[in-house]
DNA sequence: CATTCTAGTAAGGACTCTTGCCCAAATACG
DNA sequence: CGTATTTGGGCAAGAGTCCTTACTAGAATG
């Protein structure tokens, strides 16, 4: 609606932003090399790197250019810029590491929990991961990001309890946690949100800007990428399926998570599924086990439908524990092919995708993050 | 990821875009009150009128400032920039209109449409209304905002038959109809999803960016309001929930549209929804209205578990010919919010919100386009 | 050692934006 | 009616950014 004011310091940000970016993508570079790449004049990039130099931001590494012609200085993002803290957090355990602005992994803390050990428990776990690794790197953590196992309030990153859904990891409020050790923002985000973005990125779904990826585990949830970007939803429960109205035994209309209690795939006194007796049952050969599996392939195809109609996806990926059971996804391709609206199934291909889709808006984070830290503050 | 690059030419299309879009919120200007209202100098200004009145696309009214001081010269957008063309293609008949970069109508074309006319006579309609419209502007008709009473694909633009939903203008591509009248791109969406951005723009959803608008008329349809966006989905099919399964009569699953079929509400022969007898029916006192109108405050809580899964919505937003009948969303708010994740139920307020989005939105691709005309083609 | 090739620097020019000042023109007021 | 006030507009000077061109420094090649 409103173009920003044109002025010369915006210039001046633009260029310094080239050189960032173009330190960012490669780890080393001489004057000449970032013009070339930016296609922006030697004598310009000459000053930008003396400024960013002046402000720390941008170091002469000592290194010199070997062959033909004259030596050149090899610049680099200075070292003790920061890194960002990336931690996904399940019920197992805790799983964290330090990036830095070029992507590479400083260090990875696994910290197992027992079972049923609760949130504080985690809650200790994610400080003491931050803090070893906070004095692994030369600067500050600057920013944290975080996988959790549990639906995560939008807006304040909190971990919540829906009602009738399992809350495996529990209460826990990472962005207070980490007060103490990381200087920044706290990013977090769901499980399946984070393992969607990587398959975006890099995975089954590469380059597929519509897309919805279930995950069937011990909880059941969705992501829905529409136009590029993960969708929460205004309270970042976008994907949160358990109440989803399926088809059940027999027919009947009922909620996604009634048709495990009614199948008797819950775990004993809780809203969790039992996945060993469920995965027990799809490689199972009875009648029993007959019905069950075309119970639940109409029950996922009904929560299918659902997806296609609201969200339109080019393809339908499909995670976790049990969803990549052996036969499961051709059956419920064969079940969803022959609907009004198929949508190709496909398997999930990474391992531990909520890390990567973690680390990598880690990385994005840092990176913009450093440079706002070139341009001045934008008036106060 | 690449920033642009920066140049001083980048710095004076930004000033003739501050420029240019001052002249888009207000009719007539000054230089002095351009410069105050941009926050750019006077003579930067003046340097900038100058040249857009050279490229004519912003001209000298004549008119003079009165009061106190000098008199100054008022600006404004040159005349002969050119319109939109906005139309809503119904069954019923076509309504078309132009409007310039201010947002202003120049001229409103209705032509009624017999039942059953077919898409031939929508699309005669619609050419016949274009040409009449591109008399009564200055300029050209640039390009074209239409919303269909039919889904719309989002690569083409052609209206799309799905299977067991009704068509009810039928097979037509308005990009096609309008290539000799309209000079510029053909944008077209479906009348649900234009009606969804109206009331998040200035009706009921006013500044909510998470929302869902259903649609319950002879079709069934729905709006999904993503981060401030409609989210069209990949094939723009997002919202088509004709097949969503949900619950029917006797708590059987099965898809929307099928309900209707087994209350008997369809028209004879056909897959679109007897409006005259279902709001005779939602207005009944019998045991029978009874029975219906709780088989569908059901069905539709089903779709509404759906949305609200997959998108989580701040609100629901309801519209369409039945979907306003007295008594039908307290009812179905009544049922809902007993559910585990309610939400509130709104109506919609706006009367032809379909032209009043598709109007916005050819106002602002408009103005987008002329801001383009004033920079250089981006080098080729 | 001359040649060749490359990195970096210096000078000059083109352009944009801003500040400050002055002028022009219209109203307000004595 | 004449003067003060007020406002729009224009001009000049200055600072800043980027680009081009030309030149220098330095390293490998022959």
């Amino acid at each position: 609606m409103t173009p920003p004011k044109p002025s010369l310091e915006m210039l001046r940000a633009l260029t310094d932003e080239n050189v960032l970016r173009s330190l960012m993508d490669h780890p080393r570079l001489t004057r000449a090399e970032i013009s070339a790449r930016t296609g922006i004049s030697k004598p310009t990039i000459s000053d930008s790197v003396q400024r960013l130099a002046r402000a720390g931001l941008v170091v002469d590494t000592g290194e010199r250019t070997t062959g033909r012609g004259r030596a050149g200085s090899y610049y680099s993002l200075a070292p003790g810029l920061g890194a960002a803290l990336v931690a996904a957090i399940t019920p197992r355990g805790v799983v964290a590491e330090a990036v830095d602005a070029l992507g590479h992994v400083h260090g990875q803390v696994r910290t197992a929990l027992e079972a049923d050990a609760g949130p504080r428990v985690a809650a200790d776990a994610l400080t003491t991961a931050a803090r070893q690794l906070a004095g692994k790197i030369p600067g500050r953590l600057r920013l944290a990001v975080i996988s959790a196992a549990d639906p995560v309030d939008r807006e304040t990153g909190r971990l919540v309890h829906l009602p009738d859904a399992p809350f495996l990891v529990g209460d826990l409020d990472p962005s207070a946690v980490l007060a103490g050790t990381v200087t920044g923002p706290v990013l977090v985000d769901n499980d399946v949100n984070w393992a969607a973005r990587a398959e975006h990125r890099a995975g089954c779904a590469r380059g597929v800007d519509d897309f919805v990826y279930l995950h069937l585990g011990e909880g059941l949830g969705c992501a829905v990428v529409n136009d590029g970007v993960v969708r929460r939803g205004h309270g970042g429960l976008a994907g949160e399926i358990a109440h989803l109205c399926t088809a059940g035994p027999d027919g009947r209309a009922m909620a996604f998570t009634e048709v495990f209690a009614v199948l008797g795939l819950r775990r004993p006194s809780s809203t969790a599924i039992d996945v060993p007796a469920l995965t027990g049952l799809l490689a199972g050969r009875g009648e029993q086990a007959e019905r069950v599996r075309s119970v639940l392939v109409r029950a996922i195809g009904g929560v299918l439908a659902a997806a296609v109609s609201l969200a339109d996806p080019r393809m339908v990926v499909i995670g976790g524990e049990w969803g990549l059971c052996p036969g499961l996804i051709p059956a419920v391709d064969a079940y969803f092919s022959r609907t009004p609206r198929p949508v190709p199934l496909t398997a999930a291909v990474l391992s531990s995708p909520e890390l990567t889709g973690a680390r990598a808006r880690a990385v994005e984070e840092l990176q913009s993050l450093i440079v706002r830290m070139a341009a001045p503050a934008p008036e106060g």
